[in-house]
DNA sequence: ATTAGTAGTAAACAAAAGGTTAGTGGTAAC
DNA sequence: GTTACCACTAACCTTTTGTTTACTACTAAT
């Protein structure tokens, strides 16, 4: 038994800190559809600009480098004629899981109000 | 019964586009702090920008012009001497209980994990 | 009489995030 | 022999996001 708040930041305070440290990891407009690519299967570069619509080249490899920074992503070089790049994903992104499924189904719901509403 | 997809995006594309529609109305920096300190029952201007850590009044002003246009929160004016607005959270902000929750549980978990690798 | 709180807005600026274009050096298909 | 794919990266530019300061006009406390 611990004493410390840990488990259900049902409190303001506990709850904005900790959105606060998900949304630093993976808060803006990428770093959630990069994982969802690569849970599909996906692994090479172009492969996943192809698949997460309307990234940039420069945006994306600048992304996959923080997720590797944060252990989301593993980074396997062949070093063979050509230099084919594999992106590993790690079974820490596992974790994310249910904040996936939670978001999509958000969006879900929301898409089908907003398709009320008109 | 309906055919079209709709309910649990297990397929990258679904699941691309359903995490595309929450991250356009509720992704950004602020979105969500803003709505966990609403949830808590403040309801006036400083009062929220006192609890949402480092917002400045700009950005508050306009992350809950966008709020109120999405349906999450009321601005209810008593015209009185001197002039109080209230920000009122909707039901329809209820609907991001879960997305709130596991967001938080997972930051709650990776904290954790930050602190045990150090 | 000064200070602080009430709910903001305008202006000017800085910083962060993202887009575009072009290019590397090699292979392999048409 | 031209085009396209591979995995990027540098340079440059635009857009978005955020900060700071100052200001409104009125009230209540010290």
């Amino acid at each position: 038994m611990d004493s410390t708040i840990v488990a259900r930041p049902r409190d303001c305070a506990g709850m904005l800190t900790a959105i606060g440290d998900s949304l630093y990891v993976i808060g803006g407009k990428w770093k959630l559809r990069v994982i969802v690519a690569l849970r599909e299967g996906n692994k090479r570069f172009n492969e996943i600009q192809r698949t997460v619509d309307g990234i940039s080249a420069r945006v994306l490899s600048s992304e996959l480098k923080e997720l590797e920074m944060n252990g989301f992503v593993k980074r396997i070089v062949h070093a063979q004629t050509p230099v084919v790049v594999e992106y590993q994903i790690t079974e820490y992104a596992d974790t994310l899981g249910e904040v996936l499924r939670t978001l999509a189904e958000w969006g879900i719901m929301h898409r089908s109000k907003i398709r009320k509403e008109r």
